[in-house]
DNA sequence: CAACATTAAATGTATGTACATATATTTGCA
DNA sequence: TGCAAATATATGTACATACATTTAATGTTG
């Protein structure tokens, strides 16, 4: 549906403007479903999110300064993510042997579990799936460019 | 730069996927431009966003589920974001009288010319500067397909 | 018209975002 | 060496998100 419909306002200022409100509303449609998704297993988006960064770093543990540099929104608060996790058992802090000032992230069994769960109904339900392999290539240059 | 650069992530599962990131890191990006922007007027983005909402209807009033359905995030709580407006003058409150259940939400002139301020400095510095009428175009043809 | 369902908004709770400040550790250098 | 600056993380506060529940008003129907 087209952006014009979704939020009821029939003209935009220009074409920019509405690429604006279209990329914001676009993520938060992602971003819902993604949400309604995860709900079932008991995790949201931020927390999959650092348990992902988690797996890629697995078996070496990541720090704290490393989740904020990869995690998709950049100032979110990644310490108390980690301690909804750690509570779920899913991840291990312990105090960095070599610089006590930084926390050793690991990853848990069980949350390498969760995740390789989640990527099967993930995979079934592939993303984007409305666009062509070309179209998705044309959307990751656009989006790049913005933000040159 | 390049999604794989600004997260640290060297390679996607597919290119949708990449995509699919892409989109939410983007959103990312842009709101947290429009945050600090804000900030100097000393409201939210979801605050704007509702107060131009309400310009759109003025001198009509709204209700809250009408904002709801134009929310660029329509799981928000819309009751709460107008409770911190109408703290700040910005808009009124009234009990709507031809249904008392609901609630006639208008903006105020205090509301108006603050808008108007920011229009002008939002204006001055365009956002997706970096993209051509027609990309422009393009990205909300991918968009509004990807929501289909 | 009384009882029940529906609707509109507000409120409660857990989590996350944004940002300032605090605490502990390490580093650098006078 | 000692002390200030830098670094790594945690904590506090205000606001927003997500969603369940509550309150009040309006519709509906036997």
């Amino acid at each position: 549906m087209k952006i014009e419909d979704e939020i009821k306002q029939p003209t935009f200022s220009d074409v920019y403007q509405k690429g604006l409100i279209n990329i914001l509303y676009t993520a938060g449609w992602i971003g819902q479903r993604n949400t309604i998704q995860l709900k079932q297993y008991g995790i949201t988006a931020p927390q999959f999110n650092v348990l992902r960064i988690l797996r890629g770093q697995h078996p070496k543990p990541a720090t704290v300064n490393l989740l904020i540099e990869r995690m998709l929104d950049k100032t979110s608060n990644a310490s108390r993510i980690v301690d909804k996790l750690e509570l779920k058992k899913l991840v291990t802090r312990t105090v960095c042997p070599s610089n006590r000032r930084a926390v050793d992230i690991r990853i848990t069994e069980a949350g390498l579990q969760l995740l390789s769960e989640i990527d099967i109904v993930f995979a079934q339900e592939p993303q984007l799936r409305n666009l062509t392999e070309a179209e998705a290539i044309q959307l990751n240059d656009l989006l790049d460019k913005i933000r040159d």
